[in-house]
DNA sequence: AACAAACACGTAATGTCATAACATATCGAT
DNA sequence: ATCGATATGTTATGACATTACGTGTTTGTT
């Protein structure tokens, strides 16, 4: 279940197995927790690996949570990436569409504004849990 | 240009006015710096007021920056609020999508996820400032 | 008018999320 | 072997938000 990936170093290995293996979102605090056995001790360790993560996209950070998550699809497929939240169990699944993609960079490009990052996250119950 | 509103209380009023006059995204501890000279002391004075002007829709929360505007449209027009947030002069752009409303729904409701917000918003550079 | 319930307010303390600043160590290419 | 870039460790601090508790004010009912 571990690729190997664009070589990690060991607190972004650390870093990325935790979220990997989570079932729901995690505060970088909450990361930190969970490896104070393997030594870490201050948030830096722990948002520095999350920056170079996001960086290297194997993770995203979740805005409206001030949580993080690990990727599940392979994000070939460009685009902006939709988060669908589930506040009873906490799942996060993710899914592109191109045309929310495509709606959102049109509306955009007909106010002459230039899109650097794009958020787009449904907080709600999942199918699951709603049953 | 004070329209008169659902009954603000004194606080109610003043935050809003507060964020009303402003140009860009404020913190709750920007607007209550604003208010010592009114008479606020502390966060939660801030924060109270915010809670009750957001159940009123005359204000939003901008997750991506953690702070707050005053709402420009009247948002009778439901659904999905768009922000477009411009990095450099902080101008915030409101608007609603019917496609991109539709079809967010339509992905959750595909899912059997019941969407209970959205947050939609668009960094970047404006017009203005890209020039 | 008297009362109770609901709501708003004041204040202090604390909890949660994130970064600045500075020192040291490790890795990679020449 | 050395130099630059990157990663790390540690302390302190900044920024955002809520809990807990007590008091005051309004409102609707009897």
């Amino acid at each position: 279940m571990t690729l190997s990936l664009p070589d990690l170093t060991k607190n972004q290995s650390l870093v990325f197995e935790t979220l990997s293996q989570a079932e729901a979102p995690l505060s970088a605090y909450t990361i930190l927790d969970q490896l104070r056995s393997e030594g870490f001790r201050a948030p830096l360790q722990v948002y520095r690996a999350l920056d170079k993560l996001l960086e290297h996209g194997l993770i995203h950070r979740l805005e409206s949570l001030n949580a993080f998550v690990a990727c599940r699809h392979s994000h070939k497929h460009q685009g902006t990436t939709v988060f669908v939240i589930c506040g009873r169990c906490g799942d996060v699944d993710e899914l592109t569409d191109q045309v929310v993609n495509d709606q959102l960079m049109q509306r955009a490009v007909e106010r002459d504004f230039t899109v650097e990052s794009a958020m787009v996250e449904l907080r709600g119950c999942c199918g699951s849990c709603s049953q």
